[in-house]
DNA sequence: GATTCCATCACGAGAATTCGGGATTGAACC
DNA sequence: GGTTCAATCCCGAATTCTCGTGATGGAATC
């Protein structure tokens, strides 16, 4: 390995900090830069320690780890951030996933684990404990209607480019021009789609393009 | 450990099935069962083998992976299913996934971190490698109500109201015999829509309610 | 009590869409 | 060689949307 894995960990409790960088830094690929017990002064930190990954607890005190994520991915959008959690079956995961957090990881996970995470993590992966990632797929699939209902509603190459236009908002006139078509193509081509699509509208058509994502 | 994990697997090349039927009984926990040349004979024997998990590769000879999936799920709805896959960057994993599949490992994986992610599996969670981890986090992450976006636009009731019925494809007139107001209300709240949603036509407030589930 | 939103309603003009009719070309298929 | 179909184009009329420029009443906020 060329450079060490660089490191910046938050907790509020200071026998964990110090374990957490005995632990990092005992790693021969990781050097641990930084240990702050708050947000606040880790914000302050990030630009001196040039972290590599941010690991953090999801309860914090004072600001929620959710709060804490998104301050740090405002500021610091490429930022890698390794979320620790007491409890893996807790809802907040999701919030803390949309917040922009990469990495979810028990408080109570082995050395190895924790270190894993990291270099997964920091090579551009997610970790997450396989209780966290069956939630996600549940969620996953639940969110994802597309592949199941993969209704082919028969959509030409020219009829699925025009309504990709027309789902962003363009006019006919405007598709028109960029396909570089006349104006009457174009209804022409929305006449077939509204009748393979079963709709009626404009914005029928486009509701139903994105959902099933159809574009 | 009171039972070994049953696991059952399927692959059409000879050698790496016999290889992984080593690997699997030389694990103190886990027996394999059995391993099949194709599906059909793999859906025939389920129910004589009584697996705990499925190990299969997700390209395959005459049926693609993923209607593999399916088919088994349709018929053992509870069955846990772990894919090997050779490559991790493929879309076709987002298939997979809503197929109903639970594990995601590359065919080029160490023996422990297969057997990892059998134990992983069986004991109910999910096994992926890290890429393939990020890639649904992102995924997830476009997915979701933007908790966040749906302030920012600031939408009242009535507007949300307003905007759910133009997604369902009713026109301004219809919108207003279902609210029992004016056309003319109608409009005026489609202007104040469009100005919140910072678009420029019907086609293109439909778009952005639909996908950022503003609805 | 003034201000600020929200929801409601109105007129008019111009733009855009929808839908009823068509038509032609070229490629693919049997 | 005939048929089907996607893609292209056209007209005209009815309908619908967009937007400028208003207004009123009520509720909440300060």
């Amino acid at each position: 390995m060329d450079q060490p894995i660089r490191v910046i960990a938050f907790d509020d409790n200071k026998d964990l900090r110090d374990m957490f960088r005995m632990l990092v830094d005992a790693q021969p690929d990781m050097v641990c830069v930084a240990v702050h017990p708050d947000l606040a002064q880790m914000m302050r930190d990030i630009d001196a320690a040039q972290p590599d990954v941010i690991v953090m607890d999801i309860q914090m005190p004072g600001m929620n780890g959710i709060e804490g994520v998104r301050a740090i991915k405002a500021r610091y959008p490429a930022a890698r951030i390794l979320m620790q959690t007491v409890f893996d079956d807790d809802d907040k995961v999701f919030d803390a996933i949309c917040a922009g957090a990469c990495g979810y990881i028990l408080k109570t996970a082995a050395v190895e684990e924790m270190t894993k995470a990291i270099r997964d993590v920091h090579s551009g992966g997610s970790a997450m404990t396989p209780a966290i990632a069956f939630k996600v797929l549940s969620r996953f699939r639940a969110n994802e209607p597309a592949t199941t209902a993969e209704q082919e509603y028969g959509l030409s190459d020219r009829e699925k480019g025009v309504l990709t236009l027309l789902v962003k908002g363009r006019s006919y006139k405007m598709i028109a021009e960029e396909l570089g078509i006349s104006y009457h193509t174009v209804d022409s081509h929305m006449r077939k789609i509204y009748e393979k699509l079963h709709v009626h509208s404009n914005a029928e058509a486009v509701s139903k393009a994105v959902s099933k994502r159809l574009v």
